[in-house]
DNA sequence: GATTTATGTTGACCCAGATCAAGGCAAATT
DNA sequence: AATTTGCCTTGATCTGGGTCAACATAAATC
């Protein structure tokens, strides 16, 4: 089985509360909106975030088909979108990460196309969309970047759009896990060793498969020496043939 | 079998060519890019868009992982979208209609990130994305626009996602069929009867279906009353039968 | 109008992954 | 430390839609 050596800790322990900073001091800086702003027009930005924003898991950020007002930006934790599908159930269209926005799809309709819920302990920053696009009236880089945040989601999209129509159960879980691995590695975390933070049957629901297929599947790859897992930890042993697994 | 009654003619008739017209004459301004700015504005803009893009059955707008250099406004035919998938296969990830933009996904790579293909002799706007950029840093509202467009991408993107991971066969062509409808609808055409300007394999290939479902689900579907087919024509009979599809 | 060539249809068979069922395990609550 | 509740795992069975094969029809080319 898998061993149980702590793993390391992902995010802002979430018992020791700290006050957020401002946007020039946040690790997340290279990640986020006010990447290539001057130092004149990164204050103005800062003064309409609302940075208090915290959330307990299974709170809910924002509804569905509720009017949009602001973007989200992710500081810790991680939050899941679910979109209610015709037939009643719900599929999960999106994990987000710190660094990572929340809302983008819904600038158009002006209601949220989804429902955000916290899937630990987690904070964000709150961007009012208004103040936002006055602001972005005299700062085209911030237009800019809002449009290259889109852009890359929609690409990302279009992805996982691939992985459920054309790929087999083994390829959707090979390529979720290297996509964690991926995002963690952005943030300067082991791209090998994480926490899921998520359980089994989001994981089941966000690839469009069933969670006894998920832990089929888990318990396949930790036989195969592919990574070992051990409840919500994870460790990526062997990258090159999970790669191989993410084809087909 | 079905009747074979002319069909409305839905695109521009390639033989007649004509001179492309300016944004202000164009009977796709409300779709477009131009909506809500001033005379002014809408001069300068003007005055980028290369008209003279135009296309023939299968012949490559743009092919992935190529420098990104313009966004593409659809004026008369189809284009279709495809990503290479690691296996090889190919995604279909999108049709574009008159009026649909066609790379909006590669604004934050600077790579388009699929290949895109005429479906038949169509033509489209070109919009060079630096020159566009420079533009936007004088009119926010053109910004707006395109972060606009971007987010309705996003939202459709994310339909697509649910019905390809929960969605049964039946419902991903009944839902296939009612987005064309709307699509035809925000451009005036009929709602009920149009003509599938893709071939069988490409609609299984978007669907994540094999060819033979689709023949077989246009079959039946004929069969119980829901539409009528014969060839490229269709004729939508029972719309809320097939909106019942949908589901599940 | 005859011949390729591409596209569409239909039938027979099969398998990946869903569903059903039952039990194990761990975290929270008492 | 016992109980509840939710989460995870494993086994047995079933089925929707894929795959293979053969043919039909339409469109392009000669």
């Amino acid at each position: 089985m898998a061993t149980n050596n702590p793993v390391i800790q992902l995010f802002d322990n979430p018992t020791q509360r700290k006050d957020p900073v401002a946007c020039d001091s946040c690790s997340l800086y290279s990640l986020c909106l006010p990447l290539g702003l001057n130092n004149h027009d990164l204050q103005k930005l800062d003064q309409i975030i609302d940075r208090e924003q915290r959330y307990q898991r299974n709170d809910r950020l924002f509804r569905a088909d509720t009017p949009f007002t602001a973007l989200f930006v992710v500081r810790s934790g991680t939050f899941k979108t679910t979109v209610a599908a015709s037939n009643g159930r719900e599929q999960i269209t999106g994990f987000y990460f710190p660094g990572e926005f929340i809302g983008l799809d819904a600038i158009y309709t002006e209601n949220y196309q989804s429902t955000a819920t916290a899937l630990e302990t987690s904070t964000l920053c709150a961007l009012p969309f208004t103040r936002l696009q006055t602001l972005g009236a005299d700062i085209p880089q911030l237009q800019i970047n809002m449009l290259r945040r889109s852009s890359k989601e929609l690409a990302s999209d279009k992805n996982l759009m691939i992985l459920l129509s054309k790929n087999n159960a083994d390829a959707r879980l090979a390529t979720f896990l290297l996509s964690l691995s991926a995002r963690f590695q952005e943030r300067g975390f082991s791209t090998t060793r994480f926490r899921l933070s998520m359980p089994r049957k989001d994981i089941a629901n966000h690839l469009g498969l069933a969670v006894e297929t998920i832990s089929r599947l888990f318990a396949r790859f930790q036989q195969q020496g592919l990574i070992d897992v051990a409840g919500k930890s994870i460790t990526l042993v062997d990258l090159p043939n999970l790669q191989a697994r993410c084809e087909h």
